[in-house]
DNA sequence: GTCTATAGTTCGATAGAC
DNA sequence: GTCTATCGAACTATAGAC
């Protein structure tokens, strides 16, 4: 029995990982169930055994869990990370680079509408509370500390993900040899010298 | 005749912003003719009276003229404003803001793949021309003057793009009583204080 | 758990009437 | 220039054998 959860729970996740790196690289409409199929090197109507719900539910698990798989890791590395803001911001960067950051916007924007209204309010809803709200506490606590000005925090963070997308990208064509981290390094650093109280 | 040409030209137009208007909000995959069809009131075989060549070469004139238009708009922008970089950069986030910012990484990275790998680098080509060129001439113009210090003139190019595109979706939420345009003003500020040269 | 076969849809595109 | 009608391909999903 036990061995019989964790194989099935094991199958789960496998297509679990297929569909995410898929749904994630492409958007949600210009992947097939096929193509995650083939991934896994089975046929397509093999995978409807593991994801009996269909395509528009498996996106809903994948993105589920993906941002479960976010806000622990952000909650985990602020927790570790020096109290200071200017490590914890780097801690963050460093773990978001990690985990090949996925085109939030394109989520909301085109993937999420596609399923239905309701859904992209969903979705919005995790992003926030999985990926925005960690890290805008890191910047309250700061701001409670006297470290930094008056400033957005919801503004400042989405700033910050969308510098940490393009940072990937622009490493990725690596036509300059700067890395996605040490990038990120000199944005908090541009960033902080913005919004760092001066006495 | 003059008058003919006139008409078939402006049909055309209409059938391109319809496309554009749907195929920048959500994608190349999930906008399909009936789609565009539908918001210019015909059926869908009529719109093959116009694109006889099909969904993607219509996709591809849509970019292409967009491209265009962004490439006349920055170079007329940064002609008229001030000549100090922080001017021209506030002419340049103004004009982008207006143009309603596409999400240049999905197109490179989920649309145009789905068309062809080699049209994904023709595409990467038309968006370093139009968008990043005229901007990366006015940081090295400011770099010529000694206005800035050593920086990687594509990289920050791409960091006000993909922030100019988070403000206005930050903007579209309306959760808080700031606007785009005054944001990326803060944007510069913030930059500007960042990587301006002090003496 | 995976397969083949297929039903039911939707989409891109063409043909031909008007 | 737009329409109706339709074809062929691709996709989601189900049924049933193994």
């Amino acid at each position: 029995m036990t061995t019989e959860t964790f194989e099935i729970s094991h199958s789960r996740a496998r297509v679990l990982d297929a569909a995410e790196k898929l749904f994630m690289e492409r958007g949600y409409a210009s992947v097939t169930m096929r193509d995650i199929a083939d991934v896994l090197g089975v046929k397509q109507a093999a995978l409807y055994y593991h994801a009996p719900n269909g395509k528009e539910q498996l996106y809903r698990e994948v993105v589920a869990r993906h941002m479960a798989h976010q806000r622990e890791g952000l909650e985990k590395v602020i927790a570790a990370a020096a109290p200071e803001l200017e490590a914890q911001l780097g801690a963050i960067t460093d773990w978001l680079v990690e985990q090949a950051p996925v085109d939030l916007m394109r989520m909301v924007r085109s993937d999420a509408v596609q399923i239905s209204d309701t859904y992209a309010e969903e979705l919005i809803q995790q992003v926030d509370q999985a990926m925005m709200q960690p890290i805008i506490k890191v910047l309250r606590a700061a701001q409670a500390r006297g470290e930094v000005r008056r400033i957005i925090p919801e503004m400042v963070v989405g700033m910050l993900l969308a510098l940490t997308n393009w940072a990937v990208y622009f490493d990725s064509t690596s036509r300059f040899s700067v890395s996605s981290k040490v990038m990120m390094r000199q944005v908090i650093d541009l960033m902080l010298n913005g919004i760092i109280e001066r006495n």
